[in-house]
DNA sequence: TATGAATGAGTATTCATTCAT
DNA sequence: GATGAATGAATACTCATTCAT
């Protein structure tokens, strides 16, 4: 991939993520990116087609984030990794939270609001709280994951700071 | 209030709760009520006014919500009744989901997302959770609110119905 | 005529002076003048018939301070007060100022510009230039009017005040 | 500059000089420049920005115009060359009398009448007055002005044509 | 006489996209 | 691969004017 095509997607990375994808017209992402306006129509095929790129790339990425997870056999340590999660996000630079915070922008867009990516963690997760001997692993998986989704839209879009406390307070929740 | 003016309210609030507001265009909201482009000016100082009116509208809906739950003493009664909020609205009708649909979508707008909003219901849970004798009544409370929350996007942006059962299952894990 | 119809005319007057009259709306007006928009149109046939009775007055207005030169039978006295004519201006109040002003604009405005206005005056200077035995009457008078509108135009439009010497400087030019 | 950009310059030209700035829309400039409305603004920052284009350049004619009288060290030339040159400017072409034109008709608009433009060459006649030994050469030097003023808006806005023998009455007049 | 709701055409400007170079 | 000129449709908003009351 070239420079110029890289440019093209972080730029259009950050002002998805900050701006809005509709409001952010393509003549900003150029002028950001440093290139031409026609040259983000040489490379993806239009607008939509820089975001589809965008969440191609998100879906290789959150799949390395859950096979962490996936591969795990003890049922108290993937509840351990997924409760993890959001505070480790707080750790990254600047571009990477704007990719995930625009993960969490996208669910509002009809076409992008893929629930069943999240199907595997949530599949895993109830594996886990039947281990665990849990009444209804289900509502428990769904629970969990909506924590964690709600936690990681506090930090990424209201730009709430959780402390170690914080996590351990949901880690003694679970007692994992 | 006049028909024409309601009819643009309504139209907007539609559009806006399931379109978002910057791709919803003035004309669409216009041909939706059935009205002249024009109106919207005479009556809505621009289209940020139309939105500011509707969440103006909103405040006053919220504050009625939320007034059943501060003025109620019994500490678990407190807790019992925000759990219950996002399962009645799931009884509301179309337009008025919408309505709430579109409170949750204005907390991805820098200007619309008013944290403090929530102050004073925060507030009074975590004087509930401290009541009940829990160790960290304000992580208590951001817990639950962050719960009720996702819980309601869930209801409202994913369509996902909830059953008798999992509000159950919520008051059973709260003791309430 | 009401009280109503005049405050239109006059708001008519002062903003069409000042902002020029593509530039000034109808809703401006109203609301300067202080009633309904509607309230123009039932007095006036559209903005242009505002216009049209504005100039009217202009008419009736020109042709008395023409008048007073027109009758006057000594060649002297009618260059003489020819050129005080402008000096005059200057004390006349705002609206009044704005009244004139406008004369002027409108001179821009192909369907206003109406030279033979000004056709009596003219002839009578030639007349005066010609008594006195000016050897090109007619290229005295058009000089004169000339000098005249743009003393004029200084005063109104560009807000230079003249003194007493500048009229003396013209006075003494013409030996009047 | 492209043959396009200097179509829609050109365009804009004739339409302000002849309808006026504010009345001339920007679809009507495109129109007539042959080009798409878009392109104006890709030129050019806004319609205004496309007015300044133009007033920059009249800018630059001016001061070759007034070159040719401020380096003059007779002062006589001086006064004669000042005469002159409204009698010139009868023999440009439409466009260029256009041009002309739209710097009158500016001096209406606030933004641009900018009366120092002519402060050098004011200075100048007042030098070559004040040489040849007049009472009050500003008076003379300002008098001057309006007259040519004058005489250059009765040619370009009114049509008036005026012959050789125009100019000798007023070279005459000024002995020069 | 006077209001104010309502309209449809028009305004400057922006946008995603195309294309010749 | 990269540019920048060019477009046509859309955008928020304004305007003169009409009309029921």
């Amino acid at each position: 991939m070239t420079d110029k095509k890289e440019n093209i997607l972080r730029a259009a990375l950050v002002l998805f993520a900050n701006d809005g994808y509709n409001i952010t017209s393509t003549s900003k992402i150029a002028k950001k990116a440093g290139v031409s306006e026609g040259l983000i129509f040489r490379h993806f095929e239009n607008k939509k087609g820089l975001l589809d790129a965008i969440v191609a790339d998100a879906h290789r990425r959150l799949s390395k984030v859950f096979a962490h997870i996936l591969f795990e056999d003890d049922p108290k340590e993937v509840i351990r990794k997924t409760i993890v999660l959001p505070f480790e996000m707080s750790k990254v630079d600047r571009v990477e939270k704007d990719f995930w915070k625009l993960q969490f922008i996208l669910k509002w867009q009809r076409e992008y609001n893929n629930s069943n990516k999240m199907k595997p963690i949530i599949d895993k997760l109830t594996w886990a709280f039947e281990k665990l001997g849990f009444a209804t692993p289900e509502k428990e998986a769904a629970l969990l994951i909506q924590i964690i989704d709600s936690t990681s839209i506090s930090m990424l879009r209201d730009g709430i700071e959780y402390s170690e406390q914080d996590k351990l307070f949901l880690l003694a929740k679970y007692k994992v």
